[in-house]
DNA sequence: AGCACGCCGACT
DNA sequence: GTCGGCGTGCTC
């Protein structure tokens, strides 16, 4: 028999299969799905087996599979099809798209190795670089030392190989082991401590031991070396922490049973679930979940890394109990490896994670549920850039289950095809509670200058959030922009000061005293003087995070602020921290970017101001207006969701945008109508479909001659003028690296091919990459 | 990716 | 003359 093999190179020039004979007695073992070891050229490497046949076209003579690397197959048929599908469709290639479905416990690691048959037979040079072992790890060696053993491989004696090794980086933890037998033991604390751990009863954890018997580490391993002790690791699994599992089913309210009962559990069909911010999503996925299970089927529901809080899963945990996988970002290698195993062996059905788990191997799904469908992330931009809702898709409707979008703000995109009946829309209009979405303000930030307010806070939202503060409740100030001031201007000269890798400008951190770059992370202390002209009058512009924090400390320095954005949280553990203290209401008043508009439920939150709506609006990018509604929409959302009332003030120069004013009457679809209209006439999608291809380098020139050359290729092909550029980047220069971009607004299938035959010339430049995103 | 083959410049 | 630069092409 044959296999068809894709080799673990990510490399245009071998982006295809090769044939393998596959060794009679490996017949049994080698399916589809499983990796091999295969024999590459010179080299040794991984392959994965998409097909298995009886003949091949290769007019080589075919080499044998030197081995298998897995017993039981990782991927199936769907997995195989679905990494076709993304090596063709998203510009990567096979490997790539393979590695992502493959948890990373199991991936593998290449090691060079230099092998010696007769030691003896060794110049003097060579036994004092291999001492007394027989085989070498070259990539360990010093460059010398590398370069000696390369020049003297003479496959007879000594051997190049190359070792495949699984990754697993995982968390251990080391644990001592006691033997009670006769030792020689010298020290009195040596004795002290063998006679404690004569009382125990099992083995203990060293740090444990450490800090329970005072003994130090030193005298531990005395007695591992004495032998009565043995000190080994042992790998840290996250606690299955058993939730009581909550089996009484909450009440679905007369609206989310009439969208329940919309949904076909057993076919195919797409379904866009817009429900307002509170309007008891959550209840839906579950009941739908629910229903699986019932089915016996499984069940996928992807959210927003940042809505994977412990709250949220502790949710799904209570009511599903073990029969349930959660794949968050905090695990590790050999944590979510754990989770794959119990999937991949059926003992969960269902998968709750972000992005990523959309690869769950599920192998009887009933239902698809993306929540908060309308985000970017799902999107993965690189390594493979795949669509998740696609890929979903595509999964769906191989197991003829439902799929369902859900979203208080829809991607204009998707309502177009609901409304279009390409999706089903269901619609849950009003909050679970019965309460009202809370009323919006907008403060037109012109008049409070004309007034002479030349302050953050307008009068209005200033009294709000004293008020607010004194009837003890709690506040969230949003404005999307961190740092102290958005930049620096000299006053003398009028230059502000650049980052000097991109063509952006430098952002004040007060608490460091530093600028520092938001797109390259570069830093410079604070300067007292312009660089330019060397004048002192130097001004702080624009506000961000770290200045709004300030000014609510100075009118309210007895109130509790917490400020939540890059600056203050790094880690997704700093966040769910800040998170809980806020939750807890053990602070008053929340300021934060974007981060803090995604799906936080506090009951005692009656207040949110919108700092700066037009921040979002002058984003240079075709969706701005959508992010921007988006964006409010959801900040407005965490207000009055409990028992009291809440108020949303929205500060703007532009009060009459009708992003602003759809946004502050939470009328989603006069925002739809208008923007659909736009895109209509710009023919943006969905009217087309939106190809833009980003052409990077150092050389700005370079850069540019190549980005025409591909433009005019383009337009020759397309005849029409709808490949606009290049021209450059919002972002023309970032992290020293020019970019261009090329417009692409056409649905046709020669441009495509076209971009498909340009691409792979750019794929192993150095000096310039070209990157495609589709819309 | 990693390696061989091959065709030009500057060295013993 | 040849050593070594890296451009090109190939891997079942």
């Amino acid at each position: 028999m044959i296999a068809k093999v894709i080799v673990d190179i990510k490399n245009k020039q071998v982006n295809r299969s090769f044939d393998y004979l596959i060794p009679s007695y490996l017949n049994d073992i080698i399916k589809v799905g499983i990796r091999v070891k295969v024999p590459f050229g010179k080299l040794i490497r991984t392959g994965y087996v998409i097909d298995i046949k009886e003949s091949t076209e290769s007019k080589k003579e075919l080499k044998e599979i030197i081995d298998t690397i897995d017993v039981k197959r990782l991927l199936n048929e769907e997995f195989i099809n679905i990494a076709k599908y993304i090596a063709e469709n998203n510009f990567t290639f096979y490997a790539t798209a393979l590695d992502q479905m493959i948890p990373t416990a199991l991936k593998v690691k290449y090691q060079k190795i230099a092998r010696v048959i007769d030691k003896n037979l060794l110049s003097d040079e060579l036994k004092e670089i291999f001492k007394s072992r027989s085989e070498l790890i070259i990539d360990n060696q010093p460059e010398d030392k590398r370069k000696i053993i390369y020049q003297n491989i003479d496959n007879k004696n000594l051997i190049l190989d190359t070792r495949i090794t699984q990754k697993r980086n995982e968390k251990y933890e080391e644990f001592v082991h006691f033997n009670e037998i006769e030792v020689n033991l010298k020290s009195p604390k040596q004795k002290g401590l063998y006679n404690y751990l004569s009382e125990l009863s099992e083995d203990i954890s060293l740090d444990l031991l450490i800090s329970d018997s005072g003994y130090s580490k030193n005298i531990i391993k005395s007695l591992e070396e004495a032998g009565c002790v043995l000190i080994y690791k042992k790998e840290i699994i996250e606690e299955n922490i058993n939730v009581i599992t909550d089996n009484k089913k909450l009440v679905l309210n007369k609206k989310q049973k009439e969208v329940i009962n919309e949904i076909d559990m057993n076919k195919y069909y797409a379904y866009l679930l817009h429900g307002v911010t509170g309007s008891g999503k959550t209840l839906v996925y579950m009941d739908l979940i629910s229903k699986c299970i019932d089915n016996n089927k499984g069940a996928i529901m992807l959210v927003p890394e940042i809505s994977l809080t412990p709250q949220i899963t502790m949710l799904f945990k209570k009511r599903f109990g073990n029969s349930i996988a959660i794949l968050h970002s905090r695990l590790s290698i050999a944590e979510k490896y754990n989770e794959w195993k119990k999937i991949i062996n059926n003992e969960v059905k269902i998968v709750v994670g972000a992005r990523s788990a959309i690869f769950a191997p599920i192998n009887d799904l009933g239902i698809i549920i993306i929540d908060e469908c309308h985000e970017t992330s799902y999107k993965q931009m690189n390594n493979p850039k795949y669509d998740t809702k696609e890929i979903a898709s595509l999964r769906a409707k191989n197991f003829n289950c439902p799929l369902v979008l859900g979203s208080a703000t829809p991607d204009v995109c998707d309502y177009f095809l609901a409304i279009n009946n390409e999706y089903k829309l269901l619609e849950l209009p009003e909050r679970a509670n019965g309460k009202k979405l809370s009323e919006s303000i907008i403060v037109d930030m012109t008049e409070e200058l004309k007034k002479g307010n030349r302050t953050i806070f307008s009068d209005v939202l200033r009294e709000e959030i004293i008020n607010t503060y004194k009837r003890h409740e709690q506040s969230i100030l949003f404005l999307n922009r961190r740092g102290y001031s958005s930049f620096v201007m000299c006053r003398n000269c009028g230059e502000s000061i650049k980052c000097p890798h991109c063509d952006a400008s430098l952002t004040y951190h007060k608490k460091t005293n530093m600028l520092s770059c938001h797109y390259c992370g570069f830093k410079m202390s604070n300067p007292s003087t312009c660089p330019n002209c060397g004048s002192d009058k130097i001004r702080f512009v624009g506000n961000g995070t770290e200045k709004i924090l300030e000014e609510v400390n100075k009118i309210l320095p007895e109130a509790r602020a917490l400020r939540i954005d890059l600056d203050t949280v790094g880690k997704i553990s700093d966040y769910e921290n800040a998170y809980s203290i806020f939750k807890n209401h053990e602070a008053d008043i929340l300021i934060g970017t974007q981060m803090i508009t995604k799906g936080l439920d506090f009951d005692d939150v009656t207040l949110v101001g919108v700092i700066n709506a037009d921040i979002a609006l002058q984003y240079p990018s075709f969706d701005a207006s959508m992010v921007a509604f988006n964006l409010i929409e959801q900040v407005s959302g965490r207000a009055g969701r409990a028992k009291k009332d809440g108020k949303i003030i929205i500060q703007t120069y532009s009060p009459n945008n009708f992003v602003i004013k759809s946004a502050a009457k939470h009328d989603y679809l006069s925002f739809y109508n208008y923007e659909i209209e736009r895109r209509k006439l710009q023919k943006l999608p969905p009217f087309s479909s939106l190809i833009e291809l980003m052409i990077e380098s150092k050389d700005c020139n370079f850069a540019y001659e190549e980005a025409k050359k591909i433009a005019k290729k383009l337009k020759e092909v397309s005849k029409d003028d709808n490949v606009l550029g290049p021209a450059e980047a919002p972002l023309f220069k970032k992290n020293d690296i020019f970019r261009f971009v090329i417009t692409i607004l056409a649905d046709s299938d020669i441009l495509l091919e076209e971009i498909n035959n340009i691409y792979p010339i750019y794929q192993n430049d150095k000096n310039i990459t070209v990157n495609i995103t589709r819309y």
